[in-house]
DNA sequence: CTAGAATGAATGATCATTCATTCTCAAGTT
DNA sequence: AACTTGAGAATGAATGATCATTCATTCTAG
Protein backbone atom coordinates (compact mmCIF):
# COMPACT_ATOMS: atom_id res chain seq x y z
CA UNK A 1 0.00 0.00 0.00
CA UNK A 2 1.19 3.79 -1.10
CA UNK A 3 1.31 6.23 1.61
CA UNK A 4 -1.56 8.08 1.00
CA UNK A 5 -0.66 11.94 0.08
CA UNK A 6 3.02 12.99 0.00
CA UNK A 7 1.65 15.86 -2.06
CA UNK A 8 4.53 14.92 -4.60
CA UNK A 9 7.27 18.15 -3.83
CA UNK A 10 8.26 19.53 -7.33
CA UNK A 11 11.91 20.05 -8.04
CA UNK A 12 12.64 23.92 -8.60
CA UNK A 13 15.47 25.36 -9.63
CA UNK A 14 16.86 28.78 -8.21
CA UNK A 15 20.16 30.85 -8.66
CA UNK A 16 23.04 30.13 -6.77
CA UNK A 17 22.93 32.44 -4.10
CA UNK A 18 19.92 32.11 -3.06
CA UNK A 19 19.95 28.44 -2.76
CA UNK A 20 23.43 29.02 -0.79
CA UNK A 21 21.73 31.23 1.68
CA UNK A 22 19.41 28.75 2.11
CA UNK A 23 21.70 26.43 3.24
CA UNK A 24 23.48 28.55 5.84
CA UNK A 25 20.48 28.92 7.34
CA UNK A 26 19.45 25.58 7.57
CA UNK A 27 22.71 24.88 9.10
CA UNK A 28 22.38 27.53 12.05
CA UNK A 29 19.12 26.12 13.05
CA UNK A 30 20.32 22.48 12.84
CA UNK A 31 23.46 24.17 14.71
CA UNK A 32 21.26 25.37 17.17
CA UNK A 33 19.05 22.60 17.80
CA UNK A 34 21.29 19.55 17.69
CA UNK A 35 24.76 20.98 18.38
CA UNK A 36 27.99 21.93 16.36
CA UNK A 37 29.22 18.43 16.74
CA UNK A 38 25.91 16.22 15.70
CA UNK A 39 24.61 18.10 12.56
CA UNK A 40 25.20 16.43 10.04
CA UNK A 41 24.38 16.97 6.18
CA UNK A 42 21.30 14.52 5.54
CA UNK A 43 19.77 17.21 8.70
CA UNK A 44 20.85 20.42 7.02
CA UNK A 45 19.75 19.39 3.63
CA UNK A 46 16.09 17.83 5.33
CA UNK A 47 15.74 20.80 6.81
CA UNK A 48 16.33 22.82 3.88
CA UNK A 49 13.82 20.63 1.82
CA UNK A 50 16.63 19.20 -0.69
CA UNK A 51 18.34 16.47 -1.51
CA UNK A 52 21.78 15.74 0.20
CA UNK A 53 23.88 16.22 -3.25
CA UNK A 54 22.89 19.97 -3.31
CA UNK A 55 25.48 20.20 -0.41
CA UNK A 56 28.63 18.95 -2.76
CA UNK A 57 27.11 21.23 -5.69
CA UNK A 58 27.18 24.63 -3.88
CA UNK A 59 29.69 23.92 -0.87
CA UNK A 60 32.04 21.42 -1.78
CA UNK A 61 32.34 20.43 1.27
CA UNK A 62 30.95 20.37 4.79
CA UNK A 63 33.73 22.23 6.10
CA UNK A 64 32.81 25.20 3.62
CA UNK A 65 29.38 25.03 4.88
CA UNK A 66 30.18 25.60 8.70
CA UNK A 67 33.24 27.95 7.13
CA UNK A 68 30.54 30.16 5.29
CA UNK A 69 28.26 29.79 7.83
CA UNK A 70 30.27 31.41 10.30
CA UNK A 71 31.03 34.08 7.96
CA UNK A 72 27.56 35.15 7.84
CA UNK A 73 26.72 34.85 11.66
CA UNK A 74 29.54 37.16 12.77
CA UNK A 75 29.29 39.81 9.41
CA UNK A 76 25.43 40.12 10.39
CA UNK A 77 26.60 40.59 14.28
CA UNK A 78 29.14 42.90 13.72
CA UNK A 79 27.53 44.94 11.09
CA UNK A 80 24.29 45.41 13.09
CA UNK A 81 26.85 46.98 16.02
CA UNK A 82 28.94 48.87 13.75
CA UNK A 83 26.31 50.76 12.49
CA UNK A 84 24.72 51.49 15.45
CA UNK A 85 27.53 52.81 16.79
CA UNK A 86 28.45 55.11 14.00
CA UNK A 87 24.95 55.99 14.13
CA UNK A 88 23.43 59.29 12.01
CA UNK A 89 24.97 62.77 12.98
CA UNK A 90 22.01 63.58 14.58
CA UNK A 91 21.54 61.16 17.64
CA UNK A 92 23.52 62.12 21.08
CA UNK A 93 26.10 59.66 22.27
CA UNK A 94 23.61 58.79 24.96
CA UNK A 95 21.33 57.62 22.84
CA UNK A 96 23.78 56.01 20.80
CA UNK A 97 25.00 54.04 24.36
CA UNK A 98 21.40 53.16 24.90
CA UNK A 99 20.89 51.99 21.39
CA UNK A 100 23.43 49.77 21.50
CA UNK A 101 22.83 47.86 24.46
CA UNK A 102 19.74 47.33 23.33
CA UNK A 103 20.96 45.99 19.64
CA UNK A 104 23.54 43.31 21.65
CA UNK A 105 20.80 42.36 24.67
CA UNK A 106 17.68 42.73 22.38
CA UNK A 107 15.36 40.72 20.02
CA UNK A 108 13.43 37.28 20.74
CA UNK A 109 14.09 33.86 19.83
CA UNK A 110 15.80 34.04 16.84
CA UNK A 111 19.04 35.94 19.28
CA UNK A 112 18.68 33.12 21.28
CA UNK A 113 19.36 30.86 17.90
CA UNK A 114 21.92 32.28 16.66
CA UNK A 115 23.97 32.82 20.34
CA UNK A 116 23.87 29.28 20.18
CA UNK A 117 25.37 28.87 17.14
CA UNK A 118 28.12 32.12 17.77
CA UNK A 119 29.28 30.10 21.21
CA UNK A 120 29.14 26.59 19.02
CA UNK A 121 32.00 27.98 16.98
CA UNK A 122 33.66 29.95 19.84
CA UNK A 123 34.03 26.42 21.31
CA UNK A 124 35.72 24.79 18.47
CA UNK A 125 37.94 27.85 18.14
CA UNK A 126 41.05 27.04 19.94
CA UNK A 127 41.66 23.75 17.62
CA UNK A 128 40.52 25.63 14.30
CA UNK A 129 42.78 28.50 13.28
CA UNK A 130 40.39 29.08 10.26
CA UNK A 131 37.78 29.66 12.60
CA UNK A 132 39.65 31.88 14.98
CA UNK A 133 40.44 34.28 11.75
CA UNK A 134 37.43 34.93 11.32
CA UNK A 135 35.58 35.73 14.26
CA UNK A 136 38.58 37.72 15.41
CA UNK A 137 38.76 39.98 12.33
CA UNK A 138 35.59 40.52 13.09
CA UNK A 139 35.96 41.68 16.74
CA UNK A 140 39.08 43.51 16.02
CA UNK A 141 36.46 46.00 13.84
CA UNK A 142 33.99 45.90 16.09
CA UNK A 143 36.29 46.60 19.12
CA UNK A 144 37.72 49.36 16.96
CA UNK A 145 34.70 51.44 16.44
CA UNK A 146 33.46 50.78 20.65
CA UNK A 147 36.61 52.41 21.08
CA UNK A 148 36.29 55.51 18.87
CA UNK A 149 32.75 55.88 20.70
CA UNK A 150 33.92 55.55 24.04
CA UNK A 151 36.36 57.99 23.20
CA UNK A 152 34.24 60.26 22.09
CA UNK A 153 31.88 60.15 25.35
CA UNK A 154 35.13 60.74 27.18
CA UNK A 155 35.63 63.45 25.75
CA UNK A 156 32.39 65.13 25.32
CA UNK A 157 31.75 64.52 29.35
CA UNK A 158 35.62 65.36 30.42
CA UNK A 159 36.12 61.90 32.54
CA UNK A 160 39.65 61.56 33.32
CA UNK A 161 41.54 58.39 33.92
CA UNK A 162 39.85 56.37 31.61
CA UNK A 163 41.51 54.54 28.79
CA UNK A 164 39.10 54.09 25.96
CA UNK A 165 40.34 50.93 24.42
CA UNK A 166 40.58 49.18 28.03
CA UNK A 167 37.50 50.36 28.27
CA UNK A 168 36.03 49.32 25.45
CA UNK A 169 37.50 45.50 26.04
CA UNK A 170 35.72 45.19 28.89
CA UNK A 171 32.25 46.16 28.03
CA UNK A 172 32.79 43.81 24.55
CA UNK A 173 33.90 40.94 27.61
CA UNK A 174 30.82 42.17 30.19
CA UNK A 175 28.12 41.35 26.61
CA UNK A 176 29.44 37.89 25.65
CA UNK A 177 29.48 37.28 29.36
CA UNK A 178 26.12 37.97 29.93
CA UNK A 179 25.18 36.20 26.24
CA UNK A 180 26.88 33.64 27.63
CA UNK A 181 25.18 33.64 31.08
CA UNK A 182 21.72 33.78 28.82
CA UNK A 183 22.47 30.74 27.05
CA UNK A 184 23.66 28.69 30.19
CA UNK A 185 21.69 29.66 33.10
CA UNK A 186 18.35 31.73 31.13
CA UNK A 187 16.78 30.49 34.58
CA UNK A 188 18.87 33.11 36.57
CA UNK A 189 19.12 35.95 34.25
CA UNK A 190 16.35 37.63 32.60
CA UNK A 191 17.04 39.56 29.49
CA UNK A 192 15.70 42.85 31.21
CA UNK A 193 18.38 42.26 33.77
CA UNK A 194 21.02 41.59 31.55
CA UNK A 195 20.34 44.94 30.28
CA UNK A 196 19.88 46.46 33.61
CA UNK A 197 23.85 45.03 34.09
CA UNK A 198 25.21 46.15 30.85
CA UNK A 199 23.41 49.64 31.81
CA UNK A 200 24.75 49.93 35.26
CA UNK A 201 28.82 49.41 33.52
CA UNK A 202 28.21 52.05 31.80
CA UNK A 203 26.47 54.72 34.69
CA UNK A 204 29.29 53.89 36.53
CA UNK A 205 32.14 54.38 33.61
CA UNK A 206 30.19 57.45 32.21
CA UNK A 207 27.71 58.70 34.79
CA UNK A 208 26.73 62.45 32.90
CA UNK A 209 25.55 59.74 30.19
CA UNK A 210 23.54 57.27 31.57
CA UNK B 1 62.79 -6.41 9.79
CA UNK B 2 61.61 -5.82 13.09
CA UNK B 3 61.78 -2.12 14.59
CA UNK B 4 64.69 -1.40 16.23
CA UNK B 5 63.98 -1.13 19.89
CA UNK B 6 60.33 -0.57 21.00
CA UNK B 7 60.51 -0.65 24.73
CA UNK B 8 57.78 -3.39 24.89
CA UNK B 9 55.43 -1.40 27.29
CA UNK B 10 54.39 -3.83 30.05
CA UNK B 11 50.86 -4.53 30.88
CA UNK B 12 50.29 -2.21 34.51
CA UNK B 13 47.56 -2.90 36.33
CA UNK B 14 46.30 0.25 38.63
CA UNK B 15 43.18 0.96 40.95
CA UNK B 16 39.75 1.86 39.03
CA UNK B 17 40.08 5.33 40.44
CA UNK B 18 43.68 5.85 39.40
CA UNK B 19 43.34 4.92 35.51
CA UNK B 20 39.42 7.03 35.54
CA UNK B 21 41.69 10.16 36.16
CA UNK B 22 43.95 9.62 33.75
CA UNK B 23 41.52 8.82 31.10
CA UNK B 24 39.87 11.99 31.89
CA UNK B 25 43.18 14.09 32.00
CA UNK B 26 43.68 12.55 28.28
CA UNK B 27 40.56 13.83 27.69
CA UNK B 28 41.12 17.04 28.32
CA UNK B 29 44.32 17.29 26.56
CA UNK B 30 42.89 15.90 23.43
CA UNK B 31 39.81 17.88 23.73
CA UNK B 32 41.84 21.25 23.83
CA UNK B 33 44.46 19.92 20.72
CA UNK B 34 41.83 18.75 18.57
CA UNK B 35 37.94 19.80 19.48
CA UNK B 36 35.32 18.42 20.95
CA UNK B 37 33.84 17.00 17.67
CA UNK B 38 36.81 15.71 16.91
CA UNK B 39 38.36 14.01 19.90
CA UNK B 40 37.84 10.01 19.37
CA UNK B 41 38.63 7.50 21.93
CA UNK B 42 41.30 6.40 19.65
CA UNK B 43 42.95 9.97 20.35
CA UNK B 44 42.08 9.39 24.06
CA UNK B 45 43.09 6.34 24.82
CA UNK B 46 46.58 6.70 22.73
CA UNK B 47 46.98 10.31 24.33
CA UNK B 48 46.75 8.40 28.37
CA UNK B 49 49.14 4.83 26.78
CA UNK B 50 46.37 2.47 27.04
CA UNK B 51 44.21 0.20 25.17
CA UNK B 52 40.91 1.07 23.01
CA UNK B 53 39.21 -1.50 25.41
CA UNK B 54 39.92 0.43 28.35
CA UNK B 55 37.80 3.27 28.05
CA UNK B 56 34.63 0.57 27.98
CA UNK B 57 35.92 -0.81 30.86
CA UNK B 58 35.37 2.29 33.12
CA UNK B 59 33.24 4.61 31.69
CA UNK B 60 31.06 2.39 29.36
CA UNK B 61 30.64 5.05 26.86
CA UNK B 62 31.88 7.82 25.35
CA UNK B 63 29.29 10.10 26.76
CA UNK B 64 29.80 8.84 30.07
CA UNK B 65 33.69 10.04 29.45
CA UNK B 66 32.49 13.62 28.13
CA UNK B 67 30.19 13.77 30.93
CA UNK B 68 32.48 12.99 33.63
CA UNK B 69 35.32 14.90 31.85
CA UNK B 70 33.02 18.06 32.25
CA UNK B 71 32.14 17.44 35.97
CA UNK B 72 35.37 17.10 36.72
CA UNK B 73 36.92 20.79 35.44
CA UNK B 74 33.55 22.26 36.67
CA UNK B 75 34.25 20.92 39.64
CA UNK B 76 37.78 22.08 39.89
CA UNK B 77 37.20 25.47 38.49
CA UNK B 78 34.13 26.74 40.52
CA UNK B 79 36.00 24.73 44.03
CA UNK B 80 39.02 26.95 43.38
CA UNK B 81 36.80 30.03 43.41
CA UNK B 82 34.63 28.95 45.92
CA UNK B 83 37.50 28.36 48.28
CA UNK B 84 39.31 32.17 48.14
CA UNK B 85 36.29 33.44 48.37
CA UNK B 86 35.63 32.10 52.10
CA UNK B 87 39.04 33.03 52.61
CA UNK B 88 40.16 32.53 56.25
CA UNK B 89 39.11 34.46 59.06
CA UNK B 90 42.27 36.36 59.14
CA UNK B 91 42.50 37.84 55.64
CA UNK B 92 40.25 41.51 54.80
CA UNK B 93 37.95 41.32 52.14
CA UNK B 94 40.38 43.94 49.68
CA UNK B 95 43.18 40.96 49.77
CA UNK B 96 39.86 38.26 49.03
CA UNK B 97 38.90 40.46 46.09
CA UNK B 98 42.43 40.77 44.40
CA UNK B 99 43.10 36.86 45.61
CA UNK B 100 40.01 35.90 43.46
CA UNK B 101 41.22 38.25 40.09
CA UNK B 102 44.34 36.16 40.34
CA UNK B 103 42.71 32.85 40.14
CA UNK B 104 40.56 33.89 37.75
CA UNK B 105 42.89 35.28 35.26
CA UNK B 106 46.17 33.53 36.58
CA UNK B 107 47.92 30.36 35.70
CA UNK B 108 50.20 29.29 32.60
CA UNK B 109 49.79 27.15 30.14
CA UNK B 110 47.31 24.63 31.61
CA UNK B 111 44.49 27.42 31.98
CA UNK B 112 43.99 28.16 28.43
CA UNK B 113 43.98 24.26 28.33
CA UNK B 114 41.20 24.30 30.73
CA UNK B 115 39.77 27.18 29.24
CA UNK B 116 39.46 25.82 25.56
CA UNK B 117 37.82 22.89 27.19
CA UNK B 118 35.56 25.25 29.20
CA UNK B 119 34.15 26.79 25.96
CA UNK B 120 34.15 23.37 24.32
CA UNK B 121 31.58 22.47 26.69
CA UNK B 122 29.58 25.73 26.26
CA UNK B 123 29.20 25.25 23.46
CA UNK B 124 27.01 22.44 23.56
CA UNK B 125 25.23 23.37 26.11
CA UNK B 126 22.62 24.70 24.09
CA UNK B 127 21.70 20.70 22.72
CA UNK B 128 22.91 19.21 25.15
CA UNK B 129 20.95 19.89 28.34
CA UNK B 130 22.97 16.95 30.79
CA UNK B 131 25.77 19.86 30.13
CA UNK B 132 23.25 22.45 31.15
CA UNK B 133 22.95 20.96 34.25
CA UNK B 134 26.16 20.11 35.39
CA UNK B 135 27.71 23.54 34.23
CA UNK B 136 24.68 25.83 35.95
CA UNK B 137 24.66 23.49 39.36
CA UNK B 138 28.13 24.97 40.10
CA UNK B 139 27.61 28.29 38.24
CA UNK B 140 24.77 28.88 40.84
CA UNK B 141 27.12 27.74 43.96
CA UNK B 142 29.73 30.17 42.86
CA UNK B 143 27.21 32.99 42.36
CA UNK B 144 26.17 32.36 45.80
CA UNK B 145 29.18 33.04 47.23
CA UNK B 146 30.28 35.57 45.25
CA UNK B 147 27.08 37.25 45.76
CA UNK B 148 27.71 37.10 49.72
CA UNK B 149 31.46 38.48 49.28
CA UNK B 150 30.11 41.36 47.59
CA UNK B 151 27.41 42.23 50.25
CA UNK B 152 30.06 41.63 52.89
CA UNK B 153 31.97 44.40 50.92
CA UNK B 154 29.40 47.11 50.59
CA UNK B 155 28.35 46.28 54.31
CA UNK B 156 32.12 47.28 55.36
CA UNK B 157 32.13 50.29 52.93
CA UNK B 158 29.05 51.55 53.19
CA UNK B 159 28.70 51.77 49.38
CA UNK B 160 24.64 52.95 48.57
CA UNK B 161 22.35 51.97 45.70
CA UNK B 162 24.48 48.27 44.85
CA UNK B 163 22.90 45.07 44.32
CA UNK B 164 25.05 42.57 45.29
CA UNK B 165 23.54 40.17 43.48
CA UNK B 166 23.15 42.08 40.19
CA UNK B 167 26.87 42.95 40.52
CA UNK B 168 28.30 39.65 41.21
CA UNK B 169 26.25 38.52 38.08
CA UNK B 170 28.01 41.45 35.86
CA UNK B 171 31.53 40.69 37.59
CA UNK B 172 31.02 36.95 36.60
CA UNK B 173 30.37 37.67 32.99
CA UNK B 174 33.04 39.76 32.67
CA UNK B 175 35.18 37.47 33.85
CA UNK B 176 33.78 34.91 31.26
CA UNK B 177 34.02 37.37 28.55
CA UNK B 178 37.44 37.84 29.36
CA UNK B 179 38.34 34.13 29.33
CA UNK B 180 36.61 34.24 25.84
CA UNK B 181 38.83 37.61 24.61
CA UNK B 182 41.99 35.36 25.51
CA UNK B 183 41.03 32.70 23.86
CA UNK B 184 39.90 33.77 20.35
CA UNK B 185 41.97 37.09 20.15
CA UNK B 186 44.98 36.36 22.28
CA UNK B 187 46.77 39.14 20.64
CA UNK B 188 44.56 41.52 21.45
CA UNK B 189 44.59 41.13 24.81
CA UNK B 190 47.41 40.02 27.51
CA UNK B 191 46.46 38.51 30.87
CA UNK B 192 48.37 41.52 32.39
CA UNK B 193 45.53 44.02 30.31
CA UNK B 194 42.84 41.30 31.45
CA UNK B 195 43.80 41.87 35.10
CA UNK B 196 43.46 45.14 34.99
CA UNK B 197 40.45 45.50 33.43
CA UNK B 198 39.43 43.00 35.87
CA UNK B 199 40.40 45.40 38.73
CA UNK B 200 38.75 48.60 37.14
CA UNK B 201 35.49 47.12 37.28
CA UNK B 202 35.74 46.00 41.01
CA UNK B 203 37.57 49.47 41.53
CA UNK B 204 34.30 51.33 39.74
CA UNK B 205 32.12 49.63 42.43
CA UNK B 206 33.89 49.74 45.19
CA UNK B 207 36.48 52.34 45.45
CA UNK B 208 37.40 52.49 49.02
CA UNK B 209 38.35 48.99 48.81
CA UNK B 210 40.68 48.84 45.47
C1' DC C 1 16.17 21.71 -27.23
C1' DT C 2 19.90 21.98 -23.94
C1' DA C 3 22.83 23.89 -20.18
C1' DG C 4 23.27 23.03 -15.94
C1' DA C 5 20.50 22.60 -11.43
C1' DA C 6 18.90 18.96 -8.55
C1' DT C 7 18.45 14.23 -7.10
C1' DG C 8 19.53 10.14 -4.10
C1' DA C 9 21.40 5.39 -4.21
C1' DA C 10 25.90 3.77 -3.74
C1' DT C 11 30.63 4.02 -1.89
C1' DG C 12 34.15 4.12 1.20
C1' DA C 13 36.03 6.17 5.37
C1' DT C 14 35.74 6.89 10.17
C1' DC C 15 34.53 5.70 14.60
C1' DA C 16 32.27 3.76 18.99
C1' DT C 17 31.64 -0.42 20.92
C1' DT C 18 32.23 -5.41 21.76
C1' DC C 19 34.31 -9.49 23.66
C1' DA C 20 37.42 -13.58 23.29
C1' DT C 21 41.86 -13.71 24.87
C1' DT C 22 46.04 -12.44 27.48
C1' DC C 23 48.28 -10.86 31.31
C1' DT C 24 49.01 -9.27 36.31
C1' DC C 25 49.36 -9.62 41.02
C1' DA C 26 47.91 -10.55 45.67
C1' DA C 27 46.51 -14.22 48.47
C1' DG C 28 47.05 -18.86 49.39
C1' DT C 29 49.93 -23.21 49.51
C1' DT C 30 53.93 -26.02 50.05
C1' DA D 1 61.29 -18.36 49.69
C1' DA D 2 59.39 -20.36 45.66
C1' DC D 3 55.43 -21.74 43.45
C1' DT D 4 50.40 -21.87 42.23
C1' DT D 5 46.13 -19.87 41.20
C1' DG D 6 42.06 -17.20 40.04
C1' DA D 7 39.69 -12.72 39.98
C1' DG D 8 39.45 -9.31 37.23
C1' DA D 9 42.28 -5.57 34.71
C1' DA D 10 43.85 -4.74 30.10
C1' DT D 11 44.21 -5.67 25.24
C1' DG D 12 43.08 -4.92 20.24
C1' DA D 13 41.12 -7.20 16.11
C1' DA D 14 36.58 -7.44 14.53
C1' DT D 15 31.87 -5.59 13.97
C1' DG D 16 28.42 -2.73 12.65
C1' DA D 17 26.65 1.95 12.54
C1' DT D 18 27.00 6.54 10.94
C1' DC D 19 28.22 9.89 7.82
C1' DA D 20 30.48 12.82 4.03
C1' DT D 21 31.08 12.58 -0.57
C1' DT D 22 30.37 10.99 -5.37
C1' DC D 23 28.24 10.83 -9.86
C1' DA D 24 25.05 8.69 -13.26
C1' DT D 25 20.61 10.08 -14.05
C1' DT D 26 16.50 13.10 -14.09
C1' DC D 27 14.31 17.24 -14.48
C1' DT D 28 13.65 22.42 -15.26
C1' DA D 29 13.35 26.69 -17.52
C1' DG D 30 14.83 29.97 -20.73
Amino acid sequence: MRAAATPQKRRKILPKAQRRQQLIEATIACIARYGLASTTMHMVTREAGLSVGIANLHFKTKENLLRETLRYVAEEYHKGQIEIMRGSEADNLSDRLTALLNFQLGRGVTQRQKMSVWFAYYGEVGARPVYQKIVSAWDRAAARELEFLFASVIREGGYTDIDPGELAIGYAALIDGLHLALLVTPRELTKQSAKKIGRDFLQRAFPNHI
